[in-house]
DNA sequence: GAATTGTATGAATTTATAGCTATATAGGCT
DNA sequence: AGCCTATATAGCTATAAATTCATACAATTC
């Protein structure tokens, strides 16, 4: 029914240990662009189909300048791609693998914060109880 | 056999159309964790094994002061874990999706830098033949 | 307690970049 | 042509954060 991705922990393990520095760089670049919340929110509307840049603007409540300088920045590195009709730009993501990243990453963050909230909730009732 | 992950479409879709703002800040916040190139270098040596700052540091080249500030950054976000064992700090890596993420990043970005090459070779091949 | 080893931290410097304002470009009207 | 609309960009400021150097802390050994 549903596409998925799969990942086995070898393939994983394999690959992350013979990544060459340079390659590294390269990796990072791809996670800063994904690091400012504004891209982010971004990428967000795109996961739902492509946009025209005045519609993201709409959209994530930004001035059209920053949201321009954002788009430009993905589309140079391969993070949305670009389409002109007329006046108008429409952007879409380049490839699913960055929303799949985003997911992975939202669900560590999730557990992240639940684990960090049991302590506290821990804490708490021995406090008051 | 061997563990694997398995991310369906619909369930990233869903997932990603209901992150509310302030998650949002979060998950950018991880990314930009995994946005220095350094502490990719650090997660790749970690990726291995657990191990102490000063493995690190000789593994990675460089200062041991730079390596401590990166892992108590990753460690206060829950990148990390720490277990001190007599004067060593032993360093692990808190959750695998991390390393997933960086699997499916790499992918992406291996992908993205063959397509531009088949470009300029295309072209390349073109001007000379 | 003094010396040593392993790790953390504070201050200063440097670099990168997000966001703003204003302006430029480019396509589509009349 | 002139005008409007959609998008891009340049220059600026302010801020964040990576690195280094020096120093502090903490656990161990003598």
């Amino acid at each position: 029914m549903s596409k998925t991705v799969s990942i086995s922990e070898e393939e994983v393990k394999r690959w992350n240990l013979n990544m060459p520095d340079e390659m590294l760089e390269a990796v990072s670049n791809r996670f800063k662009l994904l690091s400012e919340p504004m891209r982010l929110k971004i990428l967000r509307v795109l996961c739902e189909n492509e946009r025209t840049v005045q519609e993201i603007v709409n959209a994530v409540n930004a001035s059209q300048a920053n949201i321009s300088k954002h788009l430009a920045l993905m589309h140079d590195n391969g993070v949305v791609n670009r389409r002109k009709e007329g006046l108008k730009c429409y952007y879409r993501i380049a490839d699913d693998s960055i929303i799949y990243a985003c997911f992975l990453i939202s669900k560590s963050v999730v557990e992240n914060l639940q684990d960090r909230l049991s302590w506290v909730q821990k804490v708490n009732s021995n406090l008051n109880g």
